[in-house]
RNA sequence: GCCGGUGUAGCUCAGUGGUAGAGCAACGCUUUCGUAAAGCGUAGGUCGUCGGUUCAAAUCCGACCACCGGCUCCA
């Protein structure tokens, strides 16, 4: 007699099982008709057709593009169907693992030969056969014995299977697209929406390469990406965020815009253009007066350093592979990968007192990691980069406290290039299997870490068994202009590289005893070519007035007024604004048009009118008119503009 | 590093075995112009690199390099 709780408190009595199509009719035959898939006490997904046999809080899902539980549903099912499309086109194909990713879904598999773009076209045309067939999914649950019988000639769903067992499944279900025993069918736990007919929004997007269970030495099978929403609206919509994301990419405007380049004979490392390295410059100086007014020291350590520095720190052994190295006077060196070694061995310089602790120790940080060719991916993944990195040398009863310093300090920071904490993402990362220190001190810590979070006004959610062995971390992911998410700040509490066993920092006591420091490894924007690269995107090139290349350009209308112009660009130089006067012979509207595309923030027309009265005709990068303000007016907007790091409309974050 | 794709002028791209093309940008001349493209002209390429097939290769084959999408990696 299950008592079936909706979502708004109201309670439904059943006289025996029913399954959740039947709850759904109970509520009206309108949602039946939407209903995919039901919801139990707000976890499990179960298919419309399973019977409900205890009680429980429902939620009825019904297909639609802002919920994650649909989305998830329709999914799952739409790789089946991409995988019933692929064996019937290409016999002999193996399945191996096909499930739900943000964004859409994959499917794992090994095709008889190799699939490319080429063969989307045939996918698809296949899969809307199969959608406008409109076949149930039903689910056939076997003995452990039969299910393994009905996957003996298919590896991957063999070994899958086998797993399902070992996890403690006492049967294994299928599930099939039609009629058992003749319809394509496909081990899986399910669920599934009703039937292929809901999966007409379904599209194929991709082809990578992957590794059965990510093992690089396992077997490399096809990765086939798709997606699925549930109508077309919400399919369009995401082709356009993609195509959105395309306009925004860095690497196309770090070229249309002159900001930076890679040659191709030297991989992962920028060249900075002017007006890139503008941009960059900004960004350091920024965080040095942040740094400044949250009580970091500022440091500079060498880039090469000998390998027995870096054996006593354990790089050496545990990250060679990423290091680059050399050699003189047949001694190795490498050059530095993170700066945590020198800072520490700048504390050490001298003996330090209980009075001199939290030390906060700051570093724009060069250093060079030597990243998989595969891994680079413009100036978010490079060889070469700089960290706004920074260590806090303290005790463990200050840990708390300096976490929670550096959260309001790094929400500060996201606030001035538009993320509120509306956009920030903390993910606590806990202790893992394999780790150093005893459980009461990851307790202790992994709740300092949490408390620190949570009194900065952020929230956090929780990863199981991701912190480093040494201790708990944080990480700050930002979620920019189209939803997307960057990690970029972090903080990580370290007792190992300044303990006894490696770089040894102490300070004395006020017991007069000599005890080792800990370290909280820290970084808010993490890589600047990074975080450069994620501006870039975020604001789609127009960066706010402060940070941008070219602040203001001045447009003569002919060359009468070219030295009105110089008069006006010498004006805005004096007060080190980013200005430059298009002297060319264009008209006007070419020279609007082109100051728009170049994304320069304000334009300043000048004519004949201009000249005479000492004004300027004032617009901005949109093509809105601002008046026409003397020339004293117009500096001081602009200047005040700048001082206020004011982002761009739309963009603010409120207090 | 692995899988799939791509590589032609500064940029965007066309060119499937027979004399390397277009638009934009650049440069020159004319125009001196009032808010998203004035007109005419000039110049610009070892077709990613190396090797092979062929009378002949941007085009076919092989190797390598880089990039793109993933995977992996990120003590």
């Amino acid at each position: 007699m299950p008592r079936i709780t909706l979502p708004d408190g109201k309670v439904l009595d059943f006289s025996g099982p029913v399954t959740g199509a039947q709850v759904a009719e109970a509520i009206g035959p309108g949602l039946r008709k939407r209903a995919i898939g039901v919801k139990l006490d707000g976890g499990e997904i179960r298919d419309l057709s399973r019977p409900l046999d205890q009680d429980c809080a429902i939620k009825i899902i019904t297909a639609k593009d802002d919920d994650p539980d649909a989305l998830y549903l329709l999914r799952h099912s739409a790789a089946h169907v991409l995988a019933e499309a692929i064996c019937t086109l290409f016999p002999g194909t193996r399945l191996a693992y096909g499930p739900p990713v943000d964004d859409g879904f994959f499917y794992d598999l090994k095709p008889p030969r190799p699939l490319s773009e080429a063969d989307f076209p045939a996918i698809e045309a296949k899969m809307q056969e199969i959608v406008a067939a409109d076949r149930p999914f039903v689910r056939c649950d076997y003995s452990a014995q039969e299910g393994l019988q009905r996957t003996k000639d298919d590896i991957y769903k063999r070994d899958n299977a086998e797993r399902a067992l070992q996890k403690g499944s006492d049967n294994l279900s299928f599930y099939v697209s039609g009629k058992p025993g003749h319809d394509w069918e496909d081990l899986c736990m399910g669920p599934h929406v009703p039937s292929t007919g809901w999966l007409k929004a379904s599209k194929v997007m991709a082809v990578a390469g992957a590794y059965w269970h990510g093992d690089q030495n396992s077997d490399q099978l096809t990765r086939i990406y798709g997606t699925c929403f549930a109508d077309e609206k919400g399919l369009k919509a995401h082709l356009n965020r993609i195509e959105e994301a395309k306009r925004r990419n860095h690497r196309k405007l770090g070229k249309e815009m002159n900001l930076f380049h890679i040659e191709e004979d030297n991989p992962g490392q920028v060249f900075w253009h002017p007006n890139g390295w503008t941009i960059y410059v900004a960004l350091m100086e920024y965080m040095r007066h942040r740094q400044r007014k949250n009580g970091y020291v500022e440091v500079h350590t060498p880039s090469v350093m000998a390998r027995s520095l870096w054996e006593r720190s354990g790089h050496w052994e545990k990250y060679r592979e990423n290091m680059f190295t050399t050699e003189s006077e047949k001694r190795d060196f490498a050059i530095k990968p993170m700066n945590c070694p020198g800072h520490i061995l700048i504390f050490k310089q001298g003996l330090k007192s209980y009075r001199d602790l939290p030390m906060r120790i700051s570093e724009f940080g060069s250093c060079c990691r030597n990243e998989a060719s595969g891994a680079l991916h413009g100036i978010m993944r490079v060889r070469g980069f700089v960290q706004d990195d920074g260590h806090i040398l303290c005790t463990d009863a200050q840990v708390q406290d300096e976490v929670a310093n550096f959260c309001r300090m790094l929400t500060d920071v996201y606030k001035d290039f538009g993320f509120g904490v509306d956009k920030i993402a903390v993910k606590l990362a806990t202790r893992p299997a394999q780790r150093i220190g005893d459980d009461a001190s990851w307790d202790r810590t992994e709740k300092a870490l949490g408390d620190a979070v949570t009194s900065a006004g952020l929230k956090y959610t929780v990863s199981p068994g991701e912190g480093a062995f040494y201790g708990p971390k944080l990480e700050f992911t930002l979620v920019d202009a189209i939803g997307r998410g960057w990690q970029c700040g972090t903080i990580q509490l370290d007792p190992n590289l300044p303990g006894k066993d490696r770089l040894d920092a102490t300070y004395i006591d006020q017991d007069g005893q000599k005890r080792n420091c800990v370290m909280l490894h820290r970084a808010i924007l993490g890589s600047l070519e990074r975080f450069l690269g994620i501006l870039i995107e975020h604001f789609e090139g127009k960066f706010p007035l402060w940070l941008a290349p070219e602040q203001v350009r001045i447009l003569p209308i002919s060359d009468a007024q070219i030295g009105y112009a110089h008069a006006l660009r010498d004006r805005l130089q004096e007060h080190a604004v980013r200005v430059t006067v298009d002297e060319k012979a264009d008209m006007l509207g070419a020279k609007v048009r082109e100051a728009r595309l170049a994304r320069v923030n304000y334009f300043a027309v000048v004519g004949g009118k201009e000249a005479e009265t000492g004004c300027v005709a004032m617009q901005n990068q949109q093509g809105e008119k601002l008046g026409t303000p003397t020339v004293d007016e117009f500096v001081a907007r602009i200047l005040a503009e700048i001082a206020d790091k004011r982002l761009p409309a739309g963009m603010r974050v409120a207090d």
